[in-house]
DNA sequence: GGTGGTCAAGTGGTCAGACCAGTTGTGGTT
DNA sequence: AACCACAACTGGTCTGACCACTTGACCACC
């Protein structure tokens, strides 16, 4: 029997994925007002304040701009939003987006290599130990989602090494966006469970404060990944 | 008369920056409850839709954690929140945090040769045209913040060209965290005005689709503004 | 023909007060 | 000691009212 927690679902929490789909899928074009507070709440079935939080949060997301006295009006997001948004544009209405799946994946890939080197000459000794460990326990892992998030787990602390927000930041957004589908990524990426070499190697140039091997063994723990996942989401894209 | 929009800023906005500060700035430890939203609306003198609104968002922005029945509790924001935080990280109560900044000079000069080798495979002569067509104005320009201003022109061509979701979304997020900045960064980079050369030779290997080229100039491009701006933060950091 | 003033209608911003729903701790019962 | 019931919190939602602002139409006036 396995249980999972209950989700409650706010009536404001509704609101927002409703009126953030129906931006996001075009079905409001850029510039073009949205019903008002009032009339939202009466075809909603909900009340203002209600309809209220949810426009609020959208604003901040960026993806309408409401003036005092004016309609809210639709921004276009691929302007004005931020990274935050990167998990509801990836799965929209419950499919993955192909395209943007794909540059996931190269981010992924382009900026991992970054942040071994910056850890390399600032992680010291003592990240280099706590990368070992995990990387023990990932050579004995035989359960394709466990060892998943021991390689989330992994970068994590290569995040922490770096010490940089930005790339902290960035890291978190970009886990909140492939963790719900970490399951479906297991099951394609199972073959690699167990090659915890290239990730033994990486640390030990992290312990070495070698920058540019680290970069190098960034890239080789990523690119067979990123390879497959490309193949995987092209895959994908024929059948649609 | 140099005119400027007045700025109105509701309730609810001044009741989120008030507490984002807060929570940033550690006064209110991690895991540690806040007060209730009718005890916060009677200590700032509002009413607790106002309080709502805010909170609403900041549990968006993953600082707090607002569970129904029990405390709205702390989170911490290095684990839990995304790249949209970090315009707040940057500049807090009015001062510019030295080591976030490092961050983001960091990661520009990390992600910006990616985005170019990205954009060389993918844009093509008629990316490159629109390129040529900045540096050209690059080049006539005498005005440092109008410098800058194009200069992020160049760079917005320039993600939409590596056509990624994922870097359009960061190149937005890092743009708004120091767009508010931008004429005193104009001031530290004065003497780069004018010099247009390495754009060039970046839209060049843009056009000839080369990649490797284009990585190379994209560096060439941000490390010097790079060392300009990290040498001009460590003096900050020393006064401090 | 353009300028500025006036006004009504519609929009978002804010408030007060009430009630529902869920959590937590307390104290009694077994 | 384990269990249970209840009271006192917490956040979630609604209603209806009023304020502040923008918009557009209309109307003088120059």
């Amino acid at each position: 029997m396995a249980l999972r927690p209950v989700t409650r679902r706010s009536v404001s929490d509704q609101v927002f994925d409703q009126l953030v789909d129906d931006v996001v899928d075009g079905e409001l074009g850029v510039g073009e007002p949205l019903p008002s507070e009032r009339r939202l709440a009466e075809v909603l079935g909900v009340s203002r304040p209600a309809v209220r939080e949810a426009l609020g949060r959208i604003a901040q997301t960026g993806l309408v701009e409401v003036r005092q006295g004016g309609a809210t009006l639709v921004r276009d997001f691929r302007r004005a939003a931020g990274l935050d948004l990167l998990p509801r544009l990836l799965v929209r209405s419950g499919r993955l987006d192909t395209a943007i799946g794909r540059s996931v994946i190269e981010a992924r890939a382009e900026i991992g290599p970054g942040i071994a080197a910056l850890a390399a000459g600032r992680g010291g000794p003592a990240l280099a130990t706590g990368l070992d460990a995990v990387v023990d326990e990932m050579a004995t892992v035989t359960d394709a989602v466990r060892w998943q998030v021991l390689a989330l787990d992994y970068w994590d602390l290569l995040v922490d090494g770096a010490d940089s927000m930005v790339f902290r930041l960035m890291f978190n957004s970009l886990r909140a966006a492939y963790e719900p589908a970490l399951p479906a990524l297991a099951t394609i990426l199972a073959d690699e469970v167990g090659q915890a070499e290239p990730y033994r190697l990486l640390a030990a140039a992290i312990r070495a404060g070698d920058a540019p091997t680290a970069r190098a063994a960034a890239a080789r723990v990523l690119t067979p990944t990123a390879d497959t996942l490309l193949g995987a989401l092209a895959a994908m894209g024929d059948d649609a």
